[in-house]
DNA sequence: ATTATCTATAGATCTATAGATAATGC
DNA sequence: ATTATCTATAGATCTATAGATAATGC
């Protein structure tokens, strides 16, 4: 590195980039705007990463592996399915909160650019697997054992992704027509966390 | 009218734009697009509606109408709530699933749009506070007489909201990891509209 | 005479690159 | 000598309008 005082110059239009696609998506960020954001040269962007779309993927695969590091993981079985679920739940809530325009943005760029999900959807072809099958596995012996009713790993998913992902994806819209405060909402959002995990252990009872 | 040989040209802008807009959204589709579509001169886009914001807010509107006529609509005292609440749930879900590509353009660009939000806010704020007010007391009376758990009405909504949409959001991405047929799809559909209404219920229970 | 349609184009973006200049490391 | 930064601009959009032409209704 040379030049760049104040931390580099990189990391600085990165950090633009970031904040801007998450705040607008891919189609409404102009290079211009994220230079300005910046604090450089429109060319500069160009210079470090080529393309928009370069720039783009860096930040949406760095979002997309955090957003999917938790369900993928499941370790442990000192504790009971149920329990382990629960914190996976939590976990995950978490980490969407933390985050709170990610799914925006994946639905945004997901929906309105094909070969991005495909792209995406090969690269965690084979995590997405082994993760499956080994949480299928023990979903069917729960139910086996009689501890849940008989249901598909697909439901289960489909139900937590549904509820976690949902408030936040609205929040914008929540707030404007509430009119709530962003104390409230945080009491909203700790709230709903609770009732989440209770909805959906409530739904896996035979 | 006049010239205007099959169907008149104006109906079958609007009609192409609402295919563009639902599919990608008011940024990515251009005026010049729908003039394509709509087999017209892009100038006519034009001459028929100003500007391509006037066209959008047309069929958006249009779209929260039949969005929001479900929710906003309570009738019978014929039934339990229970019952109601039950129809009122799949009439909401059918409603989204003959729309699938509305939660997209909704979260799209009321996320996206902070005017559009508010515009649409204030349109529907007597509607809405008249409905909120009728089903809060209702939800009240049942929690008094002991047959649902303290809730507050919002908690209801977010999961309903949260559980009808998200199937329809994440549809594209589905059809692509999961490599799901149309068929298998619908019968996913008509699986998951079951699923919710015994999960809302259940969650309901004291 | 009025309405609908077309061609052409102004003006505003926006992405990406070429080429000049400045700063740094050896 | 190399890397970082800047200015300037080509080329591709895209929206919106002006102005000409064609079709219709009276």
């Amino acid at each position: 590195m040379k030049h760049n005082k104040e931390g580099n110059t990189e990391q600085q239009i990165l950090e633009a980039a970031e904040t801007l696609f998450l705040e607008k998506g891919f189609a409404l960020t102009s290079t211009t705007e994220i230079a300005k954001v910046a604090g450089c040269n429109q060319a500069l962007v160009h210079y470090y990463f080529r393309t928009k779309e370069n720039l783009f993927e860096a930040i949406f695969e760095k979002k997309a592996r955090l957003f999917f590091s938790v369900i993928f993981q499941n370790e442990g079985a000192d504790r009971s399915f149920e329990q382990r679920l629960k914190e996976t739940i939590e976990a995950h809530f978490d980490i969407v909160a933390a985050n709170s325009k990610i799914p925006f943005l994946f639905i945004n760029e997901l929906t309105t650019n094909q070969q991005r999900l495909i792209t995406l959807s090969e690269e965690f072809v084979s995590a997405r697997e082994e993760a499956f099958r080994k949480v299928e596995q023990e979903l069917q012996a729960e139910i086996k054992k009689g501890t849940i009713r008989p249901m598909e790993l697909i439901d289960l998913l489909i139900t937590v992704i549904s509820l976690n992902l949902t408030l936040f994806l609205v929040k914008p819209i929540i707030k404007v027509i509430t009119n709530i405060s962003d104390e409230d909402f945080q009491k909203l959002i700790a709230h709903r966390k609770q009732e989440n995990v209770k909805i959906i252990l409530n739904s896996l009872k035979p």
